[in-house]
DNA sequence: CTGAAAGCGCTTACAG
DNA sequence: CTGAAAGCGCTTACAG
């Protein structure tokens, strides 16, 4: 099947390829009669423009590209960026954008990544996750004047646009609910180390486990696996004087820490009060129901998605903060038994 | 930063632009000794090929497009997708080939996505998800001449190549094992009811249910989700003369089905015996752990694209069968206990 | 083995 | 308001 091209359609309305081009993309330069005929015709036949003749004329490449850091295992078991593609493809494909998915074994691959895609001119611009405290991605995208928005922050995210959640300020409402509840002794299961909302969340919890008075406060690194989840967990609940509630950085290690509780035959949320963060479905689906963070991750994704296209069409743009994530309580969490 | 291009490495190298288009694309027509020195200059000037003037001239896109036509909710939460992402991107990247990816609402919305891809000449190719019997994307890839690997079978693939697994086969092993426990009783929370690998599953449980002499096999429709997975259990353990074993569709209908069960006061696997069918990390996080029937889906998605870059080779082929699922006995399976 | 040139299908100044 | 033409950065026959 051969494509139809504008030269074809030129040809059908008796004009030229430029008015064609005009005519299409709603440009000045043909008469309101020519244009509808035009536009017409295009339908007719079916007419797409070519992509990539577009793209060498124009410099747009009309596509977005998201490199993703993770190994297989971890991404496929993360509700987080799915939920967050989708989103980001609801407002892509409004504009009929395309997305570019590339899975990269690390940093420097990712850097690598960005550098060719760039050289290829592939991608109008991209998006960044996981951002970490310095991170070498943000002086590379910098450099390569490639326009990109930043999932993560407040700061670091140098002169790039990012979109950002307050997730100290859902921790501390956590905290302060659990201690309502009669909680004194409360840890946390973190994200990876030195991913910056790890570290935001750490400095958080610290600061107010101090002003609450709590009697202990500990923060266990994890890598958002349940393996890792499971190992925290059971080295906090091995402990004298083991904690009666655990905040965990991502709901699949929550659901790990909840049956690691219930295999050393605690109560929860009895013996033990679990909140995940990361609300997915995936938290309605344990007994008990967790407790948890959530937030509207496709819609996060829309706003990065918005704030990029701004970014390649040149306008100015920062950080845009989203809504902060809010507690659900569940069965998950309740007062601690008297000990 | 300008871009670099074959133009100015032919300048630096006191060559022609096609010589230094044959020297990086490996084709004959220039000397070892030119060659050599083209790549150099290349290399160290960060020269990446526009992709755009690349498409235009040599008809590839390098690039090949994956619709998903699911909602965002059953996306994130499916390990499935994410995993089979994966697999395929380590064969894309390897050969320099990008993954488009788009979401979409329903088949109509994907089958205009596939003429708009091929009009645009976005991808040299594309993957067909959730096949279906009598599937309308078939016949309109077929009509396009755009190569697509259909990920499922055997059969309604037309003319497309595919790859595929024997869940019939998986099935039968996995009510051989349930009778061998001693369970009459078998039920079956299915999966989307019009998917083909629904329809042959179906068929399989219900041939080896009467082959293997059941009391009864009964098959509740179901959506993937939680919800209805909880629901579809509900009404089986809420009936007279309830099932000794569940066997699910996917991990996330099983977990909610686990969930629904210990909210009943039953006991798995004591009272009931639960199997679930794709064996993500989430069966391993639920207490107990999951019986599950696995494969390793991101060597499943490494299979489709290595035919999908056949196909677009032009080379011949056909339906490739993937490994069957076996099955991982875990504590969610047990001898029903004495009614 | 090498160079000059046409062409892919668009967009966009530039003349009329 | 419209047409003819250049140009984006490659690839690939076609001459030498």
């Amino acid at each position: 099947m051969k494509r139809p091209t504008i030269a074809d359609i030129a040809r059908r309305a008796g004009v030229s390829k430029g008015a064609v081009s005009y005519a299409l993309n709603g440009q000045p330069g043909v008469s309101e009669a020519t244009r509808q005929r035009i536009i017409a015709i295009a339908q007719e036949i079916g007419f797409n423009p070519n992509s990539a003749a577009r793209a060498l004329s124009g410099a747009t490449a009309n596509a977005v590209g998201l490199a993703l850091c993770r190994p297989a295992r971890i991404l496929g078991i993360e509700p987080f960026f799915m939920e967050l593609i989708s989103g980001v493809e609801g407002e892509l494909s409004a504009r009929s954008y395309a997305l570019t998915l590339q899975v990269v074994a690390d940093p420097d691959a990712e850097i690598a990544v960005y550098r060719r895609w760039w050289g290829e001119r592939r991608v109008d611009g991209v998006f960044v996750c996981d951002l970490r405290v310095d991170d070498r991605r943000v002086p590379v995208l910098e450099e390569l004047q490639l326009p990109a928005v930043v999932i993560g922050g407040p700061g670091h995210t140098g002169t790039l646009a990012s979109v950002w959640a307050d997730d100290a300020a859902a921790l501390v409402e956590t905290m302060e609910y659990l201690v309502a509840l009669g909680h004194r002794r409360i840890a946390r299961v973190g994200g990876l180390p030195g991913l910056l909302h790890t570290e935001i969340r750490g400095k958080a919890f610290v600061e107010a486990g101090e002003r609450l008075g709590l009697e202990q406060s500990l923060t266990v690194p994890s890598d958002y696996t349940g393996e890792e989840g499971a190992r925290a967990t059971r080295r906090l609940l091995g402990a004298a004087g083991r904690p009666t509630a655990i905040i965990y950085d991502n709901d699949v290690m929550a659901i790990a820490g909840l049956a690691v509780a219930q295999e050393m035959g605690l109560a929860v949320p009895g013996d033990l009060s679990i909140v995940a963060w990361d609300d997915s479905a995936l938290c309605q689906l344990t007994h008990p129901p967790l407790t948890a963070l959530g937030r509207d991750i496709p819609a996060y994704g829309a706003h990065a998605a918005r704030q990029l296209l701004a970014a390649i069409e040149g306008r100015e743009i920062g950080a845009y903060q989203d809504e902060t994530a809010h507690l659900t309580p569940r069965g998950s969490t309740a007062a601690p038994s008297p000990a």
